[in-house]
DNA sequence: TTTGCTGCAAATAGTTTGCAGAGAC
DNA sequence: GTCTCTGCAAACTATTTGCAGCAAA
């Protein structure tokens, strides 16, 4: 959606606004985050910069997701199976598709969100600070192949 | 939402038909989980169980949620902080609102929703089998509090 | 009587933390 | 030079599993 340099440029902003220091590591992570197409895991992040940094470390590369999470610049995706992903491309709530058998991950675009989002506070009484919308079901790929889901459980 | 014994009699309807055995602490966790108007998760069901059970084990408890959730007579609510709770009151997925200060749980009728998946469906090529929509805000009875969020970190 | 269920304890998976040395500023 | 960050290993939390005895059907 948006272009990864300048969302690399925004996460360098705000690290060096909140005093981080910009270690070669901490810019690796941010660098995967905002590069990745689809919705990496902590444990995904981590393989793909064993090449450049053998000697990286899981817990860096929670420690600075996290912090790139709290300083709003990664979408943290928790799913019903209690796996995390992370969205470094557009860190403000958007809907997911996700798919049941191949597990991809399609971003649809959904004109009618804003007025739910108002239609939740006019009922609820709650002033809605963020949301969190995910679909599940079968991919138009997945839908043509016939029923090898068998062997997935 | 629903009744209660309805909702009692249909999970004995199903744990008799997918041939499970009805043992007590089974039929206690069913009866936790239909008549509970929270959302509790395991370790609360857990806990209100120790008067009537006191020998009860958590491992069991995890086993009848499993179970419930696999006949489709449960919830999974997975929260982004990776918490568990479970809905028994109304299995099919709907929507929820969550107070972030107090993290009391609403249900909101929402009218256009159902127009939504349509749309999803329609955008993504998608056959769409469930969603999970959780808003995340401040309830009216923590706006009216002055602010001691401060306490919850 | 048979088979599935329970309680216990140990195993597992994902994530977090304490600490000493390394490195960014 | 200071103070944060890193890597490592250990700790922790939530959940799952193996097993022997127990109890529902």
């Amino acid at each position: 959606m948006s272009d990864p340099n300048e969302r690399y440029r925004s996460m360098l902003r705000k690290l060096k606004e909140g005093g981080h220091k910009l270690t070669p590591q901490r810019l690796a992570v941010a660098r995967v985050l905002c590069h990745s197409k689809d919705h990496p895991n902590v444990e995904g992040i981590f393989e793909r910069l064993q090449d450049t940094f053998p000697t990286m470390s899981l817990a860096t590369v929670y420690r600075n997701v996290m912090l790139l999470k709290s300083l709003g610049e990664v979408l943290e995706l928790g799913f019903p199976d209690g796996s995390n992903r992370y969205d470094g491309n557009n860190p403000s709530p958007h809907p997911h598709v996700i798919c049941v058998r191949c597990k991809k991950i399609t971003e649809p675009d959904l004109g009618s969100l804003k007025d739910m989002t108002v239609e939740v506070a006019n009922e609820t009484g709650f002033d809605i600070l963020a949301h969190r919308l995910d679909f599940f079901g079968i991919c138009g790929d997945c839908k043509g192949k016939k029923d090898d889901q068998d062997e997935k459980r």
